[in-house]
DNA sequence: ATGGCTACAGCATGTAGA
C-alpha cells in the first residue's frame, strides 16, 4: 500500500501537478493539505477517468484545506479533530480502509496571530495526542500523514533555514512533537534514512537550487504499519517543475 | 529574520505561509 502526503499550496493551481505525480507513482491513498479553496471549488472533474476519487474537507476565506484522493475503497471517519467544536479551520480528516485508520493533517503553522496563534498551535497539538492515543489504546492500526509544520530536531533544517524563536523549531513545538511521537508512533522517513533525513520544503526564491530546506512533512505510524514500512522517499522531481507547490510529495510504501 | 516569493480576497494592499 502506498501512501502519501502532499500540501499542494492551492490545489486550483496545483492539479496539473497533483496528476502528473499520480502518474508517475500510482499511489493507492493522498492526503493533501492547503487546498486553499472551498470544498465545492475542489476541481473534482480533473480526476475524471483517473480511477482517483477525493474527499474534500474545504474552507471559506482561501485558506487552509484538506482532501484524501484515493483509488481504493475508503469510509471517512472525521473531518476535524474532537474539542473545540467551533473550529472552523479545515486541517484534519481520517479515513478508514481495510481496517486501518488513517489521518491527513495540516497542523497550524503558529507563526501568525501573535501568542495566540501560536498557542493555537501547542492545543491542536494535544488534540491530535488525544486522537492518537484513543486509537493506540483501541489496539486500531493507525497512521498520521501530513504537514506537521515542525522540524523535530536540528538535523530536520538547513543552518539559519529558520531563527530558534521560529514556531517550527522552538523547544515547546519539539516537545509537544514528542509526546505523540513517545505514545509509540515510528517517524517513518526518519527511521529509513536514520542519519539524515531528506527535506520536504524549500521556500520559495533560490533555497531549493542550494538544498536551503526544512523536514516538515511527516507519516507517523503505529507500530503494526512501522512493521510493514517497506520504503519512503520524496518526489524532489514535483518540487523542480514549472510552478510548483513550496512543498514535494512524500511517498510512503507499506506491505 | 524575512518576504527578496507565492497565493488569496478583492481591487489596494493586507494576511498568511514557514
Amino acid at each position: 500500500m502506498r501512501l502519501v502526503s502532499f500540501n499542494v499550496n492551492s490545489i486550483r493551481k496545483r492539479m496539473p501537478h497533483l496528476k502528473r505525480f499520480l502518474d508517475r507513482h500510482s499511489p493507492d491513498v493522498v492526503f493533501l493539505q492547503e487546498l486553499k479553496c472551498k470544498t465545492e471549488e475542489f476541481p473534482a472533474l480533473d480526476l475524471a477517468g483517473t480511477g482517483y476519487k477525493a474527499h474534500v474537507v474545504g474552507q471559506h476565506g482561501g485558506r487552509n484545506g484538506v482532501a484524501v484522493v484515493a483509488k481504493i475503497p475508503f469510509t471517512v471517519v472525521a473531518e476535524a479533530l474532537p474539542g473545540e467544536e467551533a473550529d472552523a479551520h479545515a486541517r484534519y480528516v481520517e479515513i478508514e480502509t481495510g481496517g486501518i485508520h488513517l489521518a491527513g493533517l495540516y497542523l497550524p503553522n503558529g507563526n501568525s496571530g501573535g501568542a495566540e496563534g501560536y498557542q493555537y498551535k501547542l492545543r491542536w497539538m494535544d488534540r491530535l495526542r488525544g486522537v492518537a492515543k484513543a486509537h493506540l489504546d483501541n489496539f486500531t492500526p493507525f497512521a498520521m500523514l501530513g504537514d506537521f509544520n515542525v522540524c523535530p530536531t536540528d538535523a530536520d533544517l538547513a543552518p539559519g533555514a529558520l531563527p530558534p524563536t521560529d514556531a517550527l523549531v522552538r523547544p515547546e513545538t519539539r516537545a509537544a512533537f514528542r509526546a505523540i511521537t513517545n505514545l509509540g508512533f515510528t517517524d517513518a522517513l526518519r527511521a529509513l534514512n536514520p542519519g539524515a533525513a531528506p527535506y520536504t520544503y524549500w521556500d520559495y526564491g533560490a533555497n531549493f537550487e542550494v538544498n536551503r530546506g526544512l523536514r516538515i512533512d511527516h507519516a507517523l505510524l503505529s507500530a503494526e504499519l512501522a512493521e510493514r514500512l517497506t520504503g519512503a522517499f520524496v518526489d524532489v522531481a514535483a518540487r523542480a517543475e514549472e510552478q510548483p507547490s513550496d512543498h514535494a510529495p512524500v511517498v510512503f510504501d507499506l506491505a
